[in-house]
DNA sequence: ATACCGATTAACT
DNA sequence: GTTAATCGGTATA
């Protein structure tokens, strides 16, 4: 058990960042409460460059204004009224790159998340809202250091097998024009990880 | 000040 | 396949 250091997120390629965060193991430690999840799907939002993003363009809102900070911070925000959606911030301080945590696979706490959920979490944590909502992880959390916590990020050694990654374009991007066709989607199966 | 709408989800028909 | 839920961000005035 490691937490992953502030190096692996500071890489300037936020598409291989978002490859490399499957099978990586999301921690909460809220209130004596510990729930982990592996990773199992993510998404690239690139910066200023990518329309799909809420940097795209260079915007700068108090919102996004955490989009900027360096890689291994926490942007957290509301969907629709009614989600937390949980990003990584990668690259460096300036450069607002993100990844977006999809879905995972529950390993420690499942009677908390059970709680959180309001029905059975299951095997597969499918769907951003839910992933946020199983871990308690919400907006107040924007701006946290994942190298310190309550949320940390670390490599328990699970490893994907060779060939499981599918990659294709992002969901509920349409808006994006041609930047909604890039493949910055990474999804694998739980049983993809060993 | 006001209006519109989203990196979604669960519960419908 | 369709739709309600729910509210902060953003643009427009």
């Amino acid at each position: 058990m490691s937490t992953l250091p502030r190096s692996f997120y500071l890489g300037h390629d936020v598409v291989r960042i978002a490859r490399d965060l499957l099978g990586k193991v999301v921690v909460t430690r809220m209130q004596d409460e510990v729930t982990a999840a592996a990773i199992t799907e993510t998404e690239a939002y690139a910066g200023e460059l990518d329309r799909a993003s809420h940097a795209h363009g260079g915007r700068r809102t108090a919102r996004t204004e955490v989009m900027y900070a360096r890689g291994g911070t926490a942007y957290v925000y509301l969907c629709y009224g009614i989600h937390h959606l949980f990003n990584v911030v990668t690259n460096e301080h300036g450069t607002p790159h993100a990844v977006l945590i999809r879905a995972a696979m529950p390993l420690e706490g499942m009677v908390v998340m059970n709680t959180r959920l309001g029905r059975e979490a299951g095997h597969w944590l499918k769907g951003p809202g839910v992933v946020s909502k199983a871990l308690g992880i919400r907006t107040a959390h924007t701006g946290a250091d994942l190298l310190k916590g309550p949320i940390t990020i670390e490599d328990r050694g699970l490893r994907v097998a060779r060939g499981a990654i599918i990659a294709g374009p992002r969901i509920g991007v349409d808006f994006a024009g041609p930047d909604a066709l890039l493949p910055y989607r990474f999804h694998i199966r739980p049983s993809d990880l060993r």
